[in-house]
DNA sequence: AAAAGTGCTTTGTTTTTCAAAGTTAAATAA
DNA sequence: TTATTTAACTTTGAAAAACAAAGCACTTTT
C-alpha cells in the first residue's frame, strides 16, 4: 500500500492555515481583523501563520487606504488555489475508501 | 461568520494520526509494523502517535500472539469513528463553499 | 489631549514533533 | 548455545511550532 499521507501539504497541517485558506477561497480580499475575528485568535498568532502562507507564496498581502487609514488585505494566490486543492483533494483520497 | 475552524478535532491536526486514522477505518486490525511501513516512520514517532490516540480513546490496543511471538495490532473504536467523522464531516463544511 | 483601533514585531513560554538509542522478550541463524 | 534479529515499545533530548502578551507606529475617534 502507498503512504496515505505522503501527498498531504505539510503547509496545511495547522487548522488555523486550513480556515484562513478556506476563507481566502470564498472571499477575494479580507482583511486582518475580519481574519482574526472569524478564526478568533490573537494578533500575533494571526500574523504568524499569515506569515507562512506568505512565505510560501499562497496567499499575497495588499496594503491600501481607507479614506486615510490603512487597511491590509490578503488574497489567495493562483499558486495557493492549486496547492489547497491538491491537499484536498490528497485528503479525500485518503478517506474516500470509506 | 462562524469560526470554520471551531469543529475540527485538535488531535486530528496531525498529518500522521490523520493516516492512522484513515487506515484504521478501512482495516479491522493492523499491526504497529504494517503501520510503520505504510507511513514512514521510525517507531518511536509511531508509537507516541498511536499513544495519543489511545489517550483519547480513539483507538484500542490487542496485544495477543502469533504462535508464542508477541502481535500488537490496532482497531479504531466506536469513539474514534465517531470523532473521525465529525472531524471529517467538519472539515467538508469549511470547505464545501467551493 | 486621551483613548482606542490597525497591523504588525518581538519576546518568551509551552507544546508538539521527531529521531536515536536503549530495552525486554521472543525467534532464528550460526 | 551463543549471536543476531525482530517486535514493540520507552526514554531522552533536541528542534520546531504554536501561542499569548506586550510593545510599537500610526491614525482616528472622543
Amino acid at each position: 500500500m502507498k503512504n496515505p499521507i505522503a501527498d498531504l501539504n505539510k503547509i496545511f497541517d495547522s487548522r488555523i492555515r486550513l480556515g484562513v485558506m478556506s476563507i481566502l477561497v470564498v472571499n477575494d480580499e479580507i482583511g486582518f481583523n475580519d481574519l482574526k475575528q472569524m478564526l478568533e485568535l490573537t494578533d500575533g498568532n494571526l500574523a504568524s501563520h499569515l506569515n507562512t502562507l506568505e512565505q510560501a507564496e499562497f496567499i499575497k498581502v495588499h496594503k491600501g487606504f481607507i479614506g486615510r487609514k490603512t487597511s491590509t488585505t490578503y488574497a489567495i494566490t493562483a499558486l495557493g488555489k492549486q496547492a489547497f486543492k491538491a491537499h484536498l483533494d490528497a485528503l479525500e483520497k485518503m478517506i474516500k475508501k470509506l
